[in-house]
Formats: C-alpha cells, structure tokens, sequence
DNA sequence: TAACGATTTGGGAACGCTCCCATGGATACC
DNA sequence: GGTATCCATGGGAGCGTTCCCAAATCGTTA
C-alpha cells in the first residue's frame, strides 16, 4: 500500500486525458493549443475527455517549456493612497486594459511601496513569472527600469524619468506625453493673445514630466524674443496647495503678471483660488492655463483652459507596445509620444 | 556545429551555479531555499557564484514541483472607474497588502468586467498561477466563487452576497462587516432619541450588504415593538443621486417622518441635500445616521452621523484568513465578523 | 498492385527545479 | 582502535508540459 502525495486537488493531467481519450499526450496538447494538424475524431474524443475530467493545462510546466507565462505585470512606484487620489490612473489603467485586449496576455497589478513590497516585486518580476513590465509613475532615481532591461525583461515606461530626457539618455520603451510641445503651445497661445508677462508654476524637477514643461514654457518664452525671467518661474508639487502657494510667491515677485502656465490643472485650481481671493479677475487681470485636462478643469470657477492630453491613448499604446516586444516584432521606434491640444474654457 | 536553442536571455541555470562553485546541485537549492544543512565555505561559494552569475530562481520550475507560485490575486468584479471612484477599494487594498506583508505572498490585481476578461482571469486562476484569491465587490450571482472552491482553489470573499447571508447559505471563507449589526445600532440610536417614525433608504437588495443592513433595521424597529411599515422603505444603488430620489419617495409617502438609517454615506448625502432643499432641519426635523463612516461624511452639513466599519482592517483580516488557508492551516471558523460602532456627528 | 506523398499520431527528450536517498567523512563514544 | 552517529553532499527521479521526429495511416497516382 503505496502513500500517493496529493497531487493538488487531484487535479487531471495532460496524461489522464490523454489515457481517457484512448490517444497519446501530443494528440492532446494539439488540442489543447488549438493546432489543426488533428483529425476530428481525434478533437472530439480530446474534448469529451477534457470536459469530463475538468482538465485545465499547468500553466507552470507550459512556461517552463515555452518560457512564456502570458501575463505582464504593472507596477505602480507609488502609495495606495496617491494612487486612488490622482485621476491620472484610472485612465491609463482603462487604455491598457483595452490595449491588451485581443492579445492573450493577463493583466496583474502590483504596488511597490515599502523596500520589502519593491523586493518581493523584484523577485516576482525577474523570475519568469511574468513576460513583460509596464512601469508608470516612476521616480527619478528608481534603479528598476535598468534593472529589469538588463534581466532581459521586455519593459515599457508610462513617462520619462527626468533624466531620459536630455540628450544621451539611456534608451528605453516608452510612451509619453508631448510634455514640452504641449508647454509651449500654451504658452503660445497666451503670447498670441496679447499677454505681456507670462509666468508659470512649474511641477517637481526631479520628475520628467516636471522638467518637460518647464522647458517648454522657456522654448516658447525664448522663441517670442523676450528673456526668461526666473522670478516669473515658481515651484509646485503638483497638488492644489503648492500651486497656492507658489501662485502667492509669484504675485510678490512680480505684481504686474497678466498670465500664468500652470504645470498642472490641480494647482492650476489652487492658484485660481488665490487669484479670486486677491480680487484678481480670472481672466481679465491674469489669464491663467492649466495641463492635464483632468475633470476638475471643468469645474473650477472659471471652467479652465488647459492643455489636453490622452492618457487612456498613453495606456493603450504602452499595451501594444509592450505585447509587440513580447511577440519579439522589433518597432523602428522604441517609443510613441502622444500629441496634446489646448482646450480653451474661460480662464485664458 | 549544433545551433543552441536560445534559452530566455541565457539566463542561468542552478546547474549553472552548482558547475560554477564546484558543488552539487542539492547544495545550491539548499542555499536557495536558506537550509542550515551547508556548510560555510560550501555557502559562501555559492553565494559567490550566484552573485557572478545573476542567477534568479526560474519560478515555473519551482512551482512545477512545489505546487506554490507564492503569489495570490485580487480580483475585483467592478469597472475601473467605480474602482478608482468608491471609497471602499483604497483602504481594503491598503489592508490587504499589510496583512500580506509578513508572509512570503506576492499580492496581483486583477479586472474582471467584460465576458472576455472574466475568461481570461479565470483561465490564470485555475491553471495555478497563484496560490489562493482575494475576491471583493462580488455581484450576486457570480459563479466564481463555486469555480474556484470546485478546482480547489483557496479563496477568500471580502463581504458576503445575498444569498450566502440566509440559512442554508452555501459555506466559504469570508470577511465582512457585521451590517446587521451596525444598522441595528444604528436604528436603535434614533428610537432611543425619542425618534417616532423611522425611515430607511436601503441599498440594493441583490447585493449583501444592502439585504443586510435592511435586515438590521427591521430587526430593531421589530425590536422596540412597532410594526414594520413598508413605505417607510425606499431603495437606492448606494449613489448620492439615487439617494436624494429616495428620500423625495419618503418625504411624500410619510412626510411626518423624524428620522432616517441611510444604508450608505453617499446616499446619505443626497438625502441631506434633499432635506435643505425642501426646508427640513437637520437633525432638529429629521434626524440622518449613514453608513460606512465614508471621508464624505464628514464634509456634509451638517456633518453625518454614521456607523464606522473598518474597511482596511477587514482587507487585513482576508490577507491573513487566505495566507493561513494557504499554508494549510484550519481555522475553527471560516469567516471573520468585524464590529462596527457608531459615529455622533451632528446629523442625527 | 505498388509506390508515393500528405496527414495524423505516439512518445522520447527536455525545460529547471525540489525532494529524497545513498554515500562518505568527521566526530563521538566505549 | 573499532564501531556507531551525525551531518554535509551529490545526483537520480519526477513535476506536467511542449517540441520534434519517426512511425503509421490514408488517399492518390502510375
């Protein structure tokens, strides 16, 4: 009297339906895979079988030989928290969602927080337990892009890192926002209607998307003939405090200015809010325009103009990127940059 | 000359490592896998070769004959966009990864919305891809939960559907909030303030926690003695909208109410609305207890009394049940009841 | 009728790991 | 000094697939 291990649940193999069939496991797995290459008796008995044991592949012995395991992973570097609270997540999460769509690949998020989540993703990430990465939200310094490109891991970013930026960046798979060309046709736009002093409150210059609009707020500054005046230029964080904040630093500075490119629409909302509170009427005294488009722009007082961009698109093409690398399909380019458009409410 | 099969990025093998550092293969799982039974020197060379190597443990061999993959999903039945808009998931997805923390479990998260991503989901949880699944926001007949359990597939619900709340209810592994409870509390509250004609606006009635905190109610107006009155009972989808429709229906069927249990924050905020609007104080007409103890609740006006339930602590409680039930260890009971208590603000 | 090509089929080998058992060397005990 | 005990060690077997090649079967043609 043999004591079999329990085998998970008992659960049926490629050989027990191959057994119940009356074929041999090759017959079995072309079934499976759907190859034509089967007579249909052959398909039919294969099927009964199946349905009758409740067989389902082991997706670990498929991978072990086919090295694929058909899921990719997204990782946000980013708190629980911020990551229910920022509009820009539940797009993008919408657009790759539906980029994935007709391929056979999974989708499983993860966070990587704390230094013990971001090991334990490490690990899961570069073990073969996923085919490809999509990372977004990435900080400046974050060491897991290079990480995982030099593990072999097919990998495509949400946004540029700061320093993949300038010139003789490390290349990478991404797909970004026009960050600068965006910038600057805003700031056009203000110039065009007859703005003599345009500032800006610029994001955070550790993060990519901080840095780009802030160079095009300067392109587009420098292309009018004017000098860039630092003191027009205040610091936010992106929320609507900073941009209070820095919207008061900016009035000090320089009384006189009759517009304002905001980095983005949350402190856009914040420095409306002191505008209103200072008795500067929005926009006759200072126009102001934001960047993102997200839903709040609509409903600050005035309704804001503001620089759109696609995030759901942003994910989708991070999807299909992404699942091309998979499938080995070398693009020309590497990346994919989104175009952004100015929607023109009533603060400027 | 043999043409090599390109092995995933010709990453290396244990073998690789074990040729490397002059061992057996035995010796560097043993290291792997943090086993005392080596000694010093034999450690240190592997650890060495390891390092050299970048060697990564291939997760699909290991699982191949250790059935664990260490990794669980969360699977969450609902559209990305009540996803990111519900207060529930940020704080139970807070819970869940702090209940996971000190467990070897990699936590997944997962859509199922579309026919088309509900298939592929469940191909990736039955297959053995993860080790045991987190299941919230079920819909009533979801079949699931039945699936799972069927192909032996430890899970954990994170609130019960309608049907598992009679007797007789199918049984399964849960965590949920004592609805009844805390309406009870709730209701008992206002009759115990000399509140004569009590109202309810219920959630939806194929969802558990609206049959439960209806159920709670009726108890407790039961309790005091009076009669049930149906049309003291309108019905809501938990939205703010679908709140105010329900206290206008109450208003005009017993317009001589004093008193409302609203089945959820949001819908309480919409019956607040409706009060001002009609020209009822509040609490001083009628008095309003909500449910869920929501951020909402405590920017209505005036701000809302309600029965707190502990979202995060009730993710860190599936964590724990499901890591115990993977591990294998039996619980005497299958399921964790978590209390509630009332809130005083100044709505009733 | 024989020979041939096309199609279907079975099963060995391999994927990279863990588990387990037999081996050997060192240590302890009488 | 001989034997029993212990522990580190190497490597075979096996996990459940896919891949591939050789064999079997079928239909077609000369």
């Amino acid at each position: 009297m043999t004591t079999q291990r329990p085998r998970s649940a008992g659960r049926p193999t490629l050989d027990a339906v191959a057994a119940r069939a009356g074929v041999g496991r090759g017959t079995v797995s072309r079934v499976v895979n759907g190859s034509p290459q089967v007579s249909p008796e052959a398909r039919e008995a294969v099927q009964k079988a199946i349905a009758e044991l409740g067989y389902v592949p082991n997706r670990a012995a498929r991978a072990l030989v086919t090295q694929r395991t058909d899921s990719v992973a997204l990782v946000v570097s980013e708190s629980e928290d911020r990551f229910f609270g920022e509009p820009f997540f539940a797009p993008i999460v919408r657009g790759i969602s539906s980029g994935l769509l007709d391929t056979p690949l999974q989708l499983w998020l993860s966070w990587a927080q704390s230094p013990a989540e971001r090991e334990r993703v490490e690990h899961h990430l570069t073990d073969q337990h996923v085919d490809g990465v999509l990372l977004i939200s990435l900080h400046d310094e974050d060491p897991l892009p290079a990480l995982l490109e030099e593990r072999g891991l097919p990998t495509v970013l949400g946004g540029r890192s700061a320093r993949m930026l300038g010139p003789g960046a490390r290349p990478a798979y991404f797909v970004d926002v026009d960050n600068a060309g965006g910038a600057r046709q805003a700031v056009e736009h203000l110039l065009s209607r007859g703005r003599a002093m345009v500032g800006t409150i610029a994001g955070p210059q550790d993060m990519g998307v901080g840095v780009a609009r802030l160079t095009g707020y300067r392109e587009a500054i420098a292309a009018s003939g004017r000098p860039v005046d630092e003191d027009l230029i205040a610091y936010g964080d992106f929320s609507e405090a900073s941009g209070a904040t820095a919207m008061h630093r900016l009035l000090k500075e320089r009384p006189g200015l009759d517009a304002v490119f905001v980095a983005s629409d949350l402190m856009a909302a914040g420095a409306l809010r002191v505008l209103r509170d200072v008795g500067r009427r929005v926009p006759e005294d200072v126009a102001v325009v934001g960047f993102e488009d997200a839903p709040v722009a609509q409903q600050t007082d005035p309704p804001l103009t503001t620089v759109h961009q696609d995030v759901e698109e942003m994910g989708r093409q991070m999807a299909l990127l992404l699942a091309a690398r998979i499938r080995g399909e070398a693009s020309e380019e590497p990346y994919v940059l989104l175009d952004t458009y100015l929607v023109e409410r009533q603060s400027g």
